[in-house]
DNA sequence: AGCACGCCGACT
DNA sequence: GTCGGCGTGCTC
């Protein structure tokens, strides 16, 4: 008997199970990775299933596959096995695991339709009949019903009720407004509305804009533009992000590239290890500008000539044109592009190019980590740490993880590439778990920038309050007398960071989230940057009338200091207002890279990527945040942001300096700015293996979320029993419950949460515990939530 | 999640 | 005696 292991489309993790279906023979083709319709449950409704495996064997009780969705696989069985790998570790269905690894816009779903199953029943609601025979393409249920009421018709049984697979539009493109015609001046002759006034004038100055960047600096929710288009005033349209990767560029002949010593040693060693029959994987640490992309080049090549595919990921910062244009004129049309600044058509048709074979080398973001190759090579992983490669969507795969699997299905080659390796990378690199190679010469022998740690409490003391001291005032001075450049990093945007009663002490927060809200001069609004709800600001304190106070720095209000402190100075702000519309990002560095500005004053974002030869200073205006963060990474993170900062200065010709502005400058974070950043990661294992942290366990956060904190935390309390009890009947060792509490942002979203922390080691044991747990929460829990990460980055 | 089954009270 | 309320449990 064929039989075949089905996954199923549904959202109840208690159904989310294989199951066994009986392969008719007209079905024979149907192979992993495709899709078919089943026969679910006791009314045998049709839902959609992907097959994970074909095999023949005895078994009764199994229905048949009712009918192929697919012909040929639309992925590939090593990618079947990646589904299987997702569910168990993210705790998403099998179905989640898929979307997740098909490109958007290929995410088909099956939707209701009609079908005409017989034209004569229609008797006397012929004319209903033709009313629908009209409707161009696919009958689907609600286009149909929005035009003609087809009840007599179903009722007749001319047509009936069907599903069609339809490609999910989702996020297929951005919304744009703008005005139409010349009825906006009429209407605000007509109508007083101030909203409604804010919205038009912005349009008046800017023509058309992204509708989320209207609402922002409009201080308006999308409700406003919305009924501005009912009125006729304002049209709303997709604008396709339609941008040909490759448009107008030619793939010159590949260049010879020439590695220096220290590089070319290391490459014949990556080279060896990759000609193995199963390669460890490599970790490669090297400072910014030590030639890491050349060495990148030469393995991508190294593949090539085998015959094999290799995949790139990059963080989407530093996919930039200019490195995709590098890439393109070496590898034409055997390169293919996946990431987010492509429309969904165009990620389509590169997901195909590297389907068909055309494509060989793969270059993306986190997601391309899911490339549909066929015979697996090499996978790079650069600037290893990064946590754009964890999803921050369920389901919340890390796109290393998926990249260590393939790796060790293809006997493949996972190369990880960092100036800052994320610790455990680097703990594992030590002890043997990796190849380990170093990098630490700059290719034209620049010194790395020397990183100074200026005392605010001196500046406080001698009374300035400016967020420049005098240490950075001079050097700034200094670089624009030079003509150099100058980038500046705050870590929070907005113009104050926080509103507060300087009488009774009340801090304003968001309704929605227990966060304190921001105010933003450029649209005079709060707004929690959390859930992005926008509030009119408040003059008086709610609780006891005094005039409230605004304090606190952000990158608006920075900007007008150093604009005021250096007037001649050409400033350039970047966070992401400035930058939410597509490609501002990249004009803006282009920008300043130009020399059309002589400051960078920016968020996290401009920490990393860009290689500016004419920077000669970074500063972190304000460290003190990022040190003290509650969370076990919060050192490692603040570390890793130094030396990104450090990295930006000094990459031309002229040697660079780093200037760190900090309350607490005693801090030993400090005291390993200038050594080997080996010092300071052997250091921080030591804290983490006393302290039992990863790398020296696996951490699990469980977060229950409900409407009110009661329900929350006490359905985390029975959780967190449940749990105990299911891991004393396993006698698990090495497991550390942490009780249920309120979680430290305990309200978001509108919903209260509650938080389990576990210590343990992961298993396979382990993970089925927790899926059990999730099930038996589900059946018993109807008011609350239960959400389960493996891994977090951040607890919190 | 859906959907059928089943065990109780309200109604013809 | 039957109709329909929703609580319970299974889905190859």
């Amino acid at each position: 008997m064929k039989l075949a292991e089905i996954a199923i489309e549904t959202k109840a993790m208690a159904a989310d199970k294989l199951y066994t279906y009986a392969v008719p023979s007209e079905l024979d083709f149907i192979m992993p990775g495709c899709r078919v319709k089943v026969p679910f449950g006791r009314g045998n409704r049709e839902i959609q299933g992907l097959v994970l495996s074909r095999f023949d064997g005895e078994a009764d009780r199994v229905k048949d596959i009712a009918e192929a969705i697919d012909k040929t696989p639309l992925i590939s069985s090593e990618l079947c096995q990646i589904v299987r790998f997702m569910k168990e570790r993210t705790f998403c269905t099998y179905f989640d695991a898929f979307k997740a690894a098909l490109p958007t816009g290929c995410r088909i779903k099956l939707k209701k339709a009609y079908k005409i199953a017989d034209e004569d029943a229609a008797g006397e609601h012929r004319e209903i009949l033709e009313a629908v025979k009209s409707i161009k393409g696919a009958l689907f249920c609600d286009v149909v019903d929005n035009k003609v009421d087809v009840s007599p018709l179903l009722k007749s049984g001319a047509i009936v009720e069907i599903s069609l697979p339809e490609k999910d539009m989702a996020e297929l493109s951005q919304l744009f407004c703008r005005l139409c015609g010349e009825t906006a001046e009429k209407y605000l002759a007509e109508n007083d509305l101030e909203k409604h006034r804010r919205v038009i004038e912005m349009l008046f100055d800017e023509g058309e804009m992204p509708l989320s960047e209207l609402c922002y600096a409009a201080g308006v929710s999308a409700s406003v533009p919305k009924t501005l288009e009912k009125r006729g005033v304002l049209e709303i349209f997709e604008n396709r992000i339609i941008r040909n990767p490759f448009a107008g560029k030619k793939a010159k002949i590949s260049q010879n590239i020439e590695l220096n010593e220290a590089q070319n040693k290391v490459f014949t060693d990556l080279e060896k290890l990759m000609a193995q029959d199963k390669p460890t994987a490599a970790l490669l640490k090297g400072v910014t500008g030590s030639g890491k992309t050349l060495i990148y080049t030469k393995l991508c090549d190294k593949a090539l000539s085998e015959g094999k595919d290799a995949i790139l990921l990059l963080p989407e910062i530093s996919l930039t044109p200019q490195f995709v244009e590098r890439f393109y004129s070496r590898y034409g049309e055997k390169l293919a592009l996946l990431h987010s600044g492509l429309s969904v058509g165009e990620r389509y048709d590169e997901w195909c190019k590297i389907k068909s074979g055309a494509a060989k080398i793969v270059i993306g973001t986190r997601s391309a980590v899911f490339a549909p190759t066929a015979s697996l090579g090499l996978i790079i992983i650069d600037e290893e740490q990064e946590f754009t490669y964890k999803s921050e969507m369920q389901p919340k795969y890390h796109a290393r993880d998926i990249a260590r699997f393939r790796a060790g299905k293809n006997n493949a080659l996972l190369l990880l590439g960092s100036a800052t390796p994320d610790i455990e990378s680097y703990y594992k690199a030590k002890s043997g778990i990796y190849s380990y190679f170093e990098l630490n010469e700059r290719y034209n022998d620049q010194k790395m920038p020397e990183i100074v740690v200026a005392d605010m409490r001196e500046e406080l003391s001698e009374g300035n309050t400016s967020i420049i001291g005098k240490e950075l005032m001079e050097e700034i001075n200094l670089c624009l007398e030079k003509k150099e450049q100058v980038i500046l990093f705050l870590n929070r945007r907005g113009y104050n960071t926080h509103i507060g009663c300087p009488v009774c002490g009340y801090v304003a927060k968001c309704e929605n989230c227990s966060i304190s809200l921001t105010y933003h001069l450029k649209n005079n609004m709060e707004i929690c940057h959390y859930c992005g709800i926008m509030h009119e600001p408040k003059e008086k304190c709610p609780d006891c009338g005094a005039r409230l106070k605004r304090i606190g720095v952000g990158t608006q209000k920075a900007e007008e200091e150093i604009s005021a402190a250096f007037p001649t100075a050409r400033i350039l702000r970047m966070d992401t207002d400035t930058t939410s519309r597509k490609n501002a990002h990249e004009q803006l560095i282009d920008k300043f890279k130009n020399k059309e500005y002589d400051i960078l004053l920016g968020t996290q974002m401009i920490a990393k990527g860009h290689d500016i030869p004419n920077v000669t200073l970074a500063a972190v205006l304000f460290a003190d945040p990022m040190i003290y963060v509650n969370d076990y990474r919060a050192n490692e993170r603040a570390y890793a942001m130094f030396m990104q900062v450090g990295g930006r200065a000094g990459r031309g010709e002229q040697p660079g300096k780093v200037i760190i502005q900090t309350f607490t400058p005693k801090n030993l974070i400090f005291s390993y700015l200038n050594k080997d950043s080996n010092e300071f990661f052997d250091e921080e294992l030591g804290f983490r293996k006393l302290m039992v942290f990863p790398p020296f366990c696996d951490i699990y956060k469980l977060i229950v979320t409900a409407q009110t904190p009661e329900n929350s935390l006490n359905a985390a309390k029975w959780a967190e029993s449940e749990l105990a009890k299911r891991v004393a009947n396993k006698n698990m060792k090495n497991f550390i419950m942490f009780p249920a509490t309120a979680a430290p942002i305990e309200k978001l979203f509108g919903k209260y949460r509650a938080r389990i922390l576990i210590k343990c080691k992961d298993s396979a044991e382990m993970r089925a515990e927790i899926t059990n747990l999730i099930i038996e929460f589900n059946k018993l829990m109807k008011t609350a939530e239960l959400s389960v990460e493996r891994n977090p980055i951040s607890v919190l």
